[in-house]
RNA sequence: GCCCAGGUAGCUCAGUUGGUAGAGCAAGGGACUGAAAAUCCCUGUGUCGGCGGUUCAAUUCCGUCCCUGGGCA
């Protein structure tokens, strides 16, 4: 509980390697805390090393959330995450534990705070017959189809994008109304929590290394022979769970297709190019506290303010 | 030493029948409403290896030198 009677609900955010998963766990130990993970991958058993998930040693010491909670196989989705997760926070509030939300994935903490618009779900029989479709008659005829049932869509979306384009067919295949007339507004769940978000925002080089760092030790920790199980048993290289970073080039370094050096300069890249969409996603929230690495759990309490017990 | 093939954007290369050049990737910026580590948009001046020659004009043709790869000695 805070002064005004709202618990805390404490959100570490930033870059992949910003080194928010250790603030979290931090911050966890210290005030009695439970970690809800916003990582859209580390929803799935057995991808480990690749999306950096918590360590067994931490998972004894502190109780984590919204990880390994889909198989490869399934297809997951933003509105599961956020349901899941606002259950999980609930609950670790009834417990009078403090809850740490903690991950990089934008698009599945604005869900979980704000909300998603109410209605039309993901509906994969439509999902993949509009697919199927759009391989028939091109990506042009689909934008002009979205066009002429819904303009203002069609104007947002470029042509080019075909995922949202299909998607926006898909809403208005659901709803039968246009996706431009959904409802954009916060549902409001968060307000009955003192939101405490804090970012790290490392600088530019710093981060650079940390990532190189990161990559090199993932591919000598075991993720070939994290992704030679993931192959043997039988996941298709283009479900939704393989799409993660780093995984198809494994997969190619594996099957000898390219080097481990090749590898390794793909997933460097490919993680930078991420960072930069993750600090561009969180940017926009102006409600962060953006502090250097080193300070953030130094800041985290100084928001928290004193424990319980502790107060004079 | 000789013979071939190359030397063009950070990288891999395309191209100009002579009018100073463009793709992919990388890099940087941005979007994002149930696939999001996904998907998509925007951003390209670089002694076209050096030096000479021919020409109104050379990265493009000629000569020469240097460098790289392959072959022959």
């Amino acid at each position: 509980m805070t002064p005004d009677g709202r618990p805390a609900l404490l959100v570490v955010v930033g870059p992949t390697g910003s080194g928010k998963s250790d603030v979290a766990h931090e911050v966890a130990l210290a005030r009695r805390g439970e970690v809800v993970s916003a990582d859209a991958f580390a929803v799935y058993r057995g991808m480990d090393v690749g999306t950096a998930k918590p360590t067994e040693t931490r998972m004894r010491e502190v109780r984590y959330h919204l990880v390994d909670v889909a198989e490869p196989e399934e297809p997951f989705s933003a509105g599961r995450f956020a349901a899941e997760a606002r259950q999980a926070i609930e609950e670790i509030c009834e417990r009078g534990s403090l809850p740490i939300v903690c991950g990089g994935s934008g698009f599945y903490l604005a869900a979980l705070l704000d909300g998603l618009p109410p209605g039309s779900l993901r509906d994969d029989p439509i999902r993949s017959a509009l697919a199927g479709w759009a391989g028939r008659v091109g990506g042009a005829t689909a934008h002009r189809m979205l066009a002429l049932n819904d303009p203002a869509s069609a104007s947002r979306i470029p042509e080019e994008n075909l995922k949202y384009t299909l998607r926006a067919l898909e809403i208005l295949l659901l709803t039968g109304a246009p996706p431009s007339r959904r409802v954009l507004a916060s549902d409001g769940w968060s307000r009955r929590f003192r939101v405490i978000s804090l970012g790290l925002r490392p600088e530019a080089t710093q981060l650079s290394v940390r990532i190189e760092d990161r990559v090199r030790w993932m591919m000598s920790s075991g993720w070939d022979i994290e992704v030679r199980r993931l192959l043997d048993r039988g996941l298709s290289s283009d479900s939704n769970s393989f799409q993660a970073i780093g995984y198809q080039e494994v997969a190619e370094w594996i099957l000898g297709r390219i080097s481990k050096a090749e590898a390794e300069a793909r997933i460097v890249s490919a993680t930078r190019a991420l960072a930069k969409r993750q600090k561009t996603w969180l940017s926009r929230d102006r409600q962060i506290h953006w502090v250097a690495p080193g300070q953030a759990s130094a800041a985290a309490f100084a928001l928290l303010g004193e424990p319980e017990g502790m107060e004079k």
